[in-house]
DNA sequence: CACGATATGAAGATCATCTATATATTTTGG
DNA sequence: CCAAAATATATAGATGATCTTCATATCGTG
């Protein structure tokens, strides 16, 4: 029961998915160019009509988070004015949200799959 | 931009979002009848290919949540033998399902959506 | 009779979000 | 010209759910 499934499959890890959704929208939004926090916060939300969100207290940390890991790379905007740090996608970011975006693909059509047949059941 | 979304769509809460995953999937599995939780697990795993499994120190805090709340209505079997708690959906619980699987099927076409852009962007 | 599968439970660790607060600049409206 | 709102980033602490590990007990099988 505790074995790695043997199908190889994706799995799903309940407590790193919604970290890896943020994660994701993150990078989605910067893969057309780079872009600072509040840019990138706007972006996902216009982007999903409103349903994603990140709170401030949210984003910064998943940013800083990232920028860590290496993930994405952020630079101080040089130009005076309202400082502002601006990120752009590692190789490592890039090919993380390749893989990822495959991974989660294939664990969310398993999920609607399922939930299509629940919805299907006769009362 | 704290607002509640203007367009009355539905929204995604990081933290909730995981709970209700394993909510619905319980709820998905008492679907075609009742169950206990040994049960429950092996069906969910079985139906998903393996995506989705429920250890055993999560699965049991997340049916006592849920009874609790009052989605699932558990009863100790009363013949002897092995000891088992049977769950059943109750009405709120069934309601819960239905609601519950209109709105995360939105969340998740929503996001897919955006997976989907995200892999056929140019790099 | 020992072992693995079945079956449930609880305690504590971990960790990411969420709320709230703080700071500072720019733009807009009166 | 000044006040307010939007822009922009950051941190601290509360919350809460999973995850790991340990504990207990029964049943079937070799």
């Amino acid at each position: 029961m505790s074995e790695p499934n043997p199908t190889g499959d994706q799995e799903f890890d309940a407590q790193g998915f919604a970290r890896g959704i943020h994660e994701l929208l993150v990078l989605a939004a910067l893969r057309e160019g780079s872009g600072h926090g509040y840019q990138i916060a706007l972006d996902v939300e216009a982007h999903s009509n409103g349903v994603f969100r990140f709170r401030h207290g949210t984003l910064y940390p998943i940013l800083h988070r990232m920028e860590a890991n290496g993930l994405i790379l952020g630079r101080w905007s040089s130009g005076r004015g309202r400082r502002r740090k601006v990120y752009s996608l590692t190789d490592v970011g890039r090919r993380h949200l390749s893989g990822e975006t495959d991974r989660v693909q294939e664990i969310l059509s398993g999920l609607m799959r399922m939930l299509r047949r629940a919805r299907e059941l006769p009362a």
